[in-house]
DNA sequence: CTTAGGG
DNA sequence: CCCTAAG
């Protein structure tokens, strides 16, 4: 049980157990503890602040629209036949307005010689012109190019399931003038490929296509982006901690695994999924150990580039306001829901990504369309992202599920996708983070330096169905607007990915990247004060605390807690009394009046039950002896 | 820190 | 969920 947390194998798995053991009060004290220690670190308040950055700043931005490029490269690995990995970057263009905002950025000396810049749209700072202004994106490669370059990256790498070394070729074609920078970006690609194939090894070998495309049409290479971003992200712990958060959003509960809820159907994570997980969770660590801690820290303090972070910054935007979650709906579901081929296309739009194309087979897993888009959007936005999927505005949780069974094969529509920060605070975070961080992190935490706003952003693309997400528009920015939410910002993406294909490109040279910023740890007081993100009762859950209540007794909730909530770092001895309070009165109610999901009856008769015993009998027998109460309690209702 | 309640 | 008074 207590095992559960740490386990760095895969993140999943851990996640379970959160640290706190059931110790009493100390046991607890310590896990919220940790989660506000760890709720520092919100990548997107790195984003918010280099949005407040940018737009403070908004004159600077130099549009790289001037200037495009294009590049595409190639990759070739050929290891076993399996499937090649193909990932094809469309151009990207992302400027960055303040080089300060995210302040990490200076240190970047990027290798490509790439700059991003961002344009604000709107100079005012209000938050959702904030967005606006991050919009435009582009990356401009200003070293050596003083031209535009228009890249269209193309990796295509085939890996085999294990074996992926083989050889990686890179090919650029059309390339107006890249020659050094271009070798750099090649450079970065091949690593990448070559990581993720190594990375990958276990998993993928899908065939994975993901387009990312610029609102203005431009193209950048993305290549460069991306291995910069991750690279800056990946250095930056978070990528650990995401990993950390997603475990625990999958993290299991003791109940019935919902696909809905989030953690329930996490668990099924462990088993088969942790194996990926567990990859990542190695892949983070990998690339968080490369990524240069000092990296990091330079990241943070500095203000003076703009490049990778912004993105973030947009991101953050949206999460300044009490939003925690962002979330920017798709508008765009171009792609028709199913492909011929059995590949599932999506659409994503949102902030600062341009447009991502993802395509994958239908016999991909939640996991795989879930790493996939976080893989993409991370390179774009920062490494700390966790991707969520939503079906008809319900989270799946049980990344094993396959699109085809999750019948977005056939609805494109109502899919979603939220883009979850990795926050301390949740409660997630908390449990994740000790345990990935043993590889990786170990490094160091970062500075924590309060970033603008902060909270758990969560940023939900939505995919047709914009209208699930809109919980908290937030964010945004960039130049398409979507009509879903007023957030501007739109990636798309495609992804084509076969059962498993992953994201192969994260790995970066550090050094090449080293920029990111983000991670502000921030005033955390002043955060936390944020309220904590909400998370209905599942089922589950309301099932789990009905029993622990009718055994137990109302009053005594720090039991209840460690009877049946052990697991639960999130929820509170408070939040089970609050819980009960809720349901008591949601038993009291007609079924018309009573909103959320709805609790089974059944339930909600032993609620009222297990109610009037308890208030009948203030005693609190000791439910050890008395494990049946609620035998006791038809009797007594009656 | 826990409980118990109001907000 | 949050905040707080009481224990």
């Amino acid at each position: 049980m207590v095992s559960k947390k740490r386990l760095y194998n895969g993140g999943f798995d851990g996640f379970l157990a959160p640290v706190v053991p059931k110790a009493p009060r100390s046991s607890r004290r310590i896990s919220h503890k940790k989660s506000s220690a760890g709720s520092e670190i919100c990548p997107f308040e790195l984003l918010a602040a280099v949005a407040g950055k940018l737009l403070q700043e908004s004159e600077t931005s130099v549009s790289s629209t001037g200037p495009e490029r294009k590049e595409q490269i190639t990759v070739h690995e050929e290891g076993v036949k399996q499937e090649p990995l193909e990932v094809k970057i469309n151009p990207l263009r992302l400027d960055y307005l303040d080089q300060g905002c995210c302040g990490e950025n200076e240190f970047v000396p990027v290798p490509s010689n790439l700059e991003l810049k961002l344009e604000p749209a709107v100079k005012d700072l209000p938050q959702s012109d904030n967005d606006s202004a991050l919009e435009h994106a582009s990356i401009v490669s200003t070293s050596d190019f003083s031209k535009e370059v228009n890249a269209n990256v193309k990796l295509e790498t085939s890996c085999d399931g294990m074996m992926d070394s083989k050889e990686t070729k890179v090919q650029t074609n059309a390339v107006e003038k890249l020659s050094e920078d271009f070798t750099a970006v090649k450079s970065c690609v091949n690593h990448r490929v070559l990581s993720s194939s190594c990375n990958n090894a276990h998993l993928h070998r899908n065939n994975v296509k993901i387009g990312i495309r610029d609102d203005d049409e431009n193209y950048f290479s993305f290549n460069q982006h991306i291995a910069k971003m991750r690279a800056l992200r990946w250095q930056s712990r978070p990528g650990c901690r995401r990993i950390r958060k997603l475990l625990t959003t999958t993290r299991h509960w003791k109940s019935a695994p919902k696909l809905k809820s989030y953690e329930p159907s996490n668990a099924t994570s462990r088993g088969v999924k942790a194996f990926d997980q567990d990859r990542k969770n190695i892949y983070m660590r990998e690339r968080c150990q490369e990524a240069t801690d000092a990296k990091r820290r330079k990241l943070f303090h500095h203000n003076s580039k703009p490049d990778y972070v912004q993105e973030t910054s947009s991101e953050s935007i949206s999460n300044t306001p009490k939003a925690k979650s962002v979330t920017s709906s798709v508008i765009n579901h171009k792609s028709p829901f199913q492909s011929k081929d059995g590949h599932v296309k999506f659409s994503i739009n949102s902030f600062k990504v341009p447009e991502l194309y993802i395509e994958i087979p239908e016999t991909s897993t939640i996991g795989s369309l879930k790493r996939t888009v976080v893989e993409a959007v991370t390179a774009i936005l920062g490494g700390e992202l966790h991707v969520g999927v939503l079906l008809q505005g319900e989270k799946i949780n049980d990344d094993n599920t396959t699109l085809q069974q999750t019948g977005v094969s056939l609805n494109s529509d109502t899919l979603g996708f939220i883009l979850e920060p990795n926050l301390p605070e949740a409660s997630q975070i908390e449990q994740f983070e000790p345990p990935s961080l043993p590889p990786c992190d170990n490094h160091e935490p970062p500075p924590p330096p309060p970033p603008i706003s902060l909270a758990s952003p969560i940023m939900d693309v939505g995919f047709l169905n914009s209208s699930v997400d809109v919980d908290p528009p937030v964010v945004t920015c960039l130049e398409n607007i979507t009509e879903n939410n007023q957030e501007s910002k739109q990636v798309s993406i495609e992804e084509t990915v076969d059962t498993k294909a992953i994201v192969p490109i994260r790995q970066l040279n550090p050094e090449t990247l080293a920029m990111v910023p983000l991670n502000h740890k921030v005033s955390k007081k002043t955060e936390l004060s944020q309220r904590r993100t909400r998370r209905p009762f599942s089922v589950s859950e309301v099932e789990a605390l009905v029993e622990a209540v009718e055994t137990l007794g109302t009053g005594r909730w720090r039991d209840v807690k460690i009877r049946a909530f052990d697991d639960a770092n999130h929820r509170t001895y408070v939040d089970l009394k609050d819980k009960w309070k809720t349901l008591v009165h949601t038993a009291s109610i007609s079924p018309q009046q009573r909103r959320g999901e709805p609790v089974p009856q059944a339930l909600l008769d032993r609620v009222l039950a297990a109610h009037s015993f308890w208030t009948q009998n203030q005693l609190k027998p000791h439910g050890k002896h008395q494990t049946e109460p609620i035998q006791t309690l038809p009797a007594v209702k009656v």
